[in-house]
DNA sequence: GCCCAGGTGTTTC
DNA sequence: GAAACACATGGG
């Protein structure tokens, strides 16, 4: 009968997982940001969302010097929107931003201080803040050590056959004590999520992400 | 036209 | 609780 496997083996295949994808897949600076608010906007325009378009609703706002917590509170409703309007759910996102520009302002510097788990409550009590973009925000802006269980990394994962997880937070629940064991720094968790995303595009052109694992086994994934 | 993209919140069974 | 649905633009 089949056993679950180990914490320590689900480590190893991680580590081997961020080997492969550091020798296949091309770097790139992870998170693209100049500051770390706009990390955080960032993070809640990409959610459903492509970096293209993200990028147009990013430059919108720093065109007219808006890119910060206390004009995203202060401008009108409608300017926002018209602004972040290219990356998809406008009116949500606008809310959402607003909302989140007022915690920023009021407790980003303590947030500096928590402790990780602590922060990842107060994070997720924020409306448009879910698991994935809390594990963002802690990584990319905190730098804190998560993981990153997007849906590509789930695919990822699946198809390397460390686990299959329809969910984010079931993937967290299962396999957080593997990361945990495989000592990942946050510089290199960093480049481990930004790896899997540019991965996403490349897996795309294979057709699905069992023949895209198959390629980085081969050492061809890419070419 | 159709499907998908670095999800989240609400409603419904 | 877990499915199902709404949210919306832009590219392949």
């Amino acid at each position: 009968m089949l056993t679950e496997p180990s914490d320590q083996a689900l480590a190893r295949g991680l580590r081997r997982l961020y080997q492969l994808l550091c020798e296949q897949v091309p770097s790139e600076s992870w998170w693209p940001g100049e500051s770390r608010f706009e990390i955080v906007v960032g993070a809640v325009l990409t959610q459903n969302t492509t970096w293209v378009n993200v990028q147009r609703a990013l430059a919108a706002l720093r065109q007219g010097d808006l890119l910060n917590p206390q004009s995203i509170v202060d401008m009108p409703r409608g300017d926002l929107e018209n602004a972040i309007r290219p990356c998809g759910y406008y009116r949500t996102k606008a809310e959402y931003l607003r909302s989140i520009g007022h915690w920023f302002l009021e407790r980003d510097a303590e947030a500096c201080l928590l402790p990780c788990d602590r922060l990842r409550q107060e994070l997720l009590a924020l409306r448009g803040i879910g698991p994935e973009t809390a594990d963002d925000i802690l990584l990319y802006v905190y730098h804190h050590p998560v993981f990153i269980y997007d849906a590509y990394a789930r695919r990822l994962i699946a198809a390397a056959g460390l686990g299959d997880y329809a969910h984010y937070e079931a993937a967290r629940r299962a396999l957080d004590p593997a990361v945990n064991a495989a000592q990942f720094t946050v510089a290199e968790l960093a480049q481990f999520h930004g790896l899997i995303v540019d991965s996403g595009k490349i897996a795309r052109r294979y057709g699905g992400w069992e023949q895209a694992y198959s390629c980085l086994l081969d050492g061809t994934f890419g070419q």
